[in-house]
DNA sequence: CTCCTTATTGAAAATAATTCTCAATTGGAA
DNA sequence: TTCCAATTGAGAATTATTTTCAATAAGGAG
């Protein structure tokens, strides 16, 4: 409950749709397109426009409160920013997603990269994709 | 000339659009998007349709021939696969890419993502972002 | 070199995804 | 409450991608 906080001390109202939008992302676990949360929100009753999903998808991934996930096929996806941590891997069967650690270690590999290129490294985009435990378990994969 | 081999040996012919494609992308060193690519064709004196781009985009990339890289906006576009080497880093003004290597370091942070998480790993998305030497000599960053 | 088969193409329509427009609504400060 | 600006819904507009299908052309056989 701390993202009505964020919106409003930046001077952003906490409208209906935008609510809606936050409150419908924060029990999924996998990456949701803007199409499957409108059309999920609308299964909730919600009323809002796509339109509208849109604009505040947008607003709150520029706040940080939401991160973008690349599933396997390369669709994009919104998850909850929970942690601290801005990384996710990817079940690929289920598509059921978790963030991890350890961007420590990335940074062992940037400064190679850096004396290896002479690029000035300074963001990056890293997904992992694998099986989870659960699909693994009843023998899916 | 080695990607010529690669499509025949696989009964792909060597239609003009696709050998146009690959030899559009050979001397450029960002990746491009499909439309770009077709309008870059067009200019070079192809009559090649849109969709044949698209076409043969996907038949390429799908051989290996070409690599997929998200320029720093999340727009897709298409390199062609040179080293064995399937990372990027990307310039975040002038869009140029090179590809890097250090895999390697990778497997660390896999392995521990594994233990931390419960997930197999068995596929990764990873490019990096910055500056490359000519813009920052250039002043531009 | 010519013929034949079939992969591939161009053009245009169809579909899908995203953005924009604008009058109507509504959140929240006063 | 009242009021004003932020935000919305609806639908049009734009943009990206895929499909359809008759026409073309690549490349093997003769």
């Amino acid at each position: 409950m701390n993202w009505q906080k964020a919106l409003t001390e930046q001077g952003y109202r906490l409208s209906t749709p935008r609510k809606q939008v936050m409150a419908y992302l924060e029990n999924k676990e996998k990456p949701m397109t803007p199409l499957a949360i409108h059309q999920g929100m609308r299964q909730q009753g919600s009323n809002a426009s796509l339109a509208s999903v849109y604009r505040n998808l947008e607003l709150l991934y520029t706040l940080g409160l939401l991160r973008a996930v690349y599933d396997p096929e390369g669709n994009l996806g919104y998850m909850v920013a929970s942690g601290g941590h801005y990384h996710h891997i990817l079940c690929k069967f289920c598509h059921k997603a978790v963030e991890f650690s350890g961007s420590e270690d990335l940074s062992m590999l940037i400064r190679q990269v850096e004396k290896e290129t002479c690029y000035d490294v300074s963001g990056h985009l890293l997904q992992l994709y694998g099986y989870c435990p659960e699909c693994k378990s009843k023998g899916f994969v």
